[in-house]
DNA sequence: TTGTATGCGTTATCAC
DNA sequence: GTGATAACGCATACAA
């Protein structure tokens, strides 16, 4: 309750001024005879004195204390993953994370950028929502990273991206439907208007085209992120006159979705329907039949996504897009047709 | 690159001084007259200007901008959702959240808690993992409220508590357990340590003992909350001479590891064993069999965390302990033996 | 209704 | 090695 002790307490507690206070606690800013430098901690650890992260905050403006990570929904277990490992990596340089969700809100979305904006952070690690394009700017205007991890979004100039390489691991999964025998593969994917859906249905066309399968666009759905379409997807390609008898779930966030909409239709799998799935929860193992997916390396996604928006910002330096290899991890949803 | 627009820029931009500004910045603070207020929001606006949180918050000392989240584990979904939820809330209130993990490990919460401190947070709600005493001590001398949620420990004056209420929970399971007939049940729950864990092997207890059922030690398991020890618990107890028929596995951390355990083993749910679990994930739904469980009403956690770790910090307000119901949700994974 | 001046807790620049 | 002192950006008591 008492007023929490400051710098000038310890310094009139051990007899010296505040600028040596200062040096003590940020060491290699000046010199301190190491007596006086004792008598400091003593009285700092007495009063159980801890710097204000708001007055050096305000003091140095570069300071890059705290990171914004902005996702869709934390309920998402891979997004869940990826906070978890950016809170981590964040900890070990010593930086705090402000998690904000968006809910695929452009409104929150924004909103949370301007709070960003409000409070300086060293850079900000986003799964963008639509673009916002004012408010990105305002963010790379004031020189903060910003970092797309997973999605990107163009037209945001200066914005770093981290995500798995989406065209591979989509050609990976329909190549592995196309060697088992499957002609009709259902790919249910991201809005096209986010580069991870393009990028995906990319991939699993190139491989359609090079193998010589007939294409057939009702079998490629695009699928929002939020909300319960992917079953209403499912229920659609099972319903087409010539039904796939395979199916890629390639938006991640519809995973669930899509899968309880198979179970409560009691289509078999993988006798009636092969899937794929991109997702790796602990539970996809769990599941009977346990199923074959693509696995996102969510460590390493989270390590370079940190990296660069902690980075120095040097206004100048040069967007950076790195994209990491994902696992394609062959189980018992899918076999040949 | 610019160096953003001040407080400063804005009332010369505008003709007025800065006090001005700052009225029309906080509405009700003090009168400004409509034309001028028109002529500062222009101003605001052209120059994109927004208030720097670090220097408001170091001036208004009870701020309460920022609220802290500590848990143990974003990747447990339970937890993943809670965090879900508690930005919701708090953002609604127009407060972030800084999010901290502490994987279970004390010297990380106390690290986490030392920097809570620093920042001054209007707030912080935990997941508990030891008794730092010093650590909440200090917090709770700098009059900042403390929630623990799911979990709460004892020692620590002053704190809320927020959570199921676990006995009766336990209770339910054991009921539907004994109701259908089964006399040895095995019973997986949280380290003894942790109030969670006692109040439901408690609950678990009372209903055998009013049932006359006979209690063997044996068939009770504390679990730590992190690591692979719920498997290793389900080894032991269908190890046992005379194996349960039944299991409630009320850890929910390992949740998880307890079920690839028992699909390892090929055990035959409910033939064999039926199980209840404390989890509610859309997964438990799409399990083989779908799982009994008891679903905790996580958006009530969060809003009552919320509500407790935002309220006005009076030092002497009585500290509160809430408990919310949870609901018991029978489904296939249980029989009779 | 508006403006001036002071302080919030630090860091950093100088003299000493 | 150490100590005054000036910012940092904002809110506010008080004067005009």
């Amino acid at each position: 309750m008492a007023r929490s002790a400051t710098i000038r307490d310890v310094a009139s507690a051990a007899g010296v001024s505040i600028a040596v206070v200062s040096r003590v606690i940020n060491p290699g800013s000046g010199p301190v005879r190491a007596e006086t430098r004792d008598r400091v901690l003593a009285a700092i650890e007495q009063l159980a004195y801890r710097p204000r992260t708001a007055a050096r905050e305000l003091k140095q403006a570069g300071a890059a204390t705290t990171l914004g990570l902005v996702l869709a929904d934390v309920t998402n277990p891979f997004f869940a993953r990826l906070a978890d490992r950016v809170v981590w990596e964040a900890r070990s340089r010593g930086v705090q994370v402000l998690l904000m969700t968006t809910q695929e809100d452009p409104h929150l979305e924004e909103e949370a950028l301007a709070t960003l904006v409000s409070r300086r952070v060293g850079g900000v690690i986003a799964t963008p929502t639509a673009t916002n394009p004012d408010s990105w700017a305002r963010l790379r205007q004031l020189d903060t990273n910003v970092v797309f991890v997973d999605r990107s979004l163009d037209d945001v100039p200066g914005a770093h991206t981290v995500s798995i390489d989406n065209v591979r691991s989509a050609r990976q999964a329909t190549e592995h439907l196309v060697d088992l025998g499957h002609r009709r593969i259902g790919f249910i994917s991201g809005p096209e208007t986010s580069s991870t859906g393009r990028a995906r249905t990319a991939g699993h066309r190139a491989v359609l085209a090079e193998r010589g399968v007939e294409q057939d666009d009702a079998l490629v759905r695009h699928v929002p992120f939020r909300g319960e379409q992917g079953g209403d997807a499912v229920g659609a390609l099972l319903a087409l006159p010539e039904p796939p008898t395979a199916l890629v779930v390639a938006n991640t966030a519809q995973v669930v979705a899509a899968l309880r909409r198979l179970r409560l239709r009691g289509t078999a799998v993988p006798a009636d329907l092969s899937v794929v799935v991109f997702d790796d929860d602990p539970w996809t193992e769990l599941f009977e039949p346990a199923l074959t997916i693509i696995r996102q390396p969510i460590a390493m996604l989270a390590a370079h996504s940190v990296e660069l928006a902690l980075a120095e910002r040097a206004s100048a330096a040069e967007p950076r897009s790195i994209a990491v290899e994902a696992e394609f991890v062959p189980r018992a949803s899918t076999s040949a047709p």
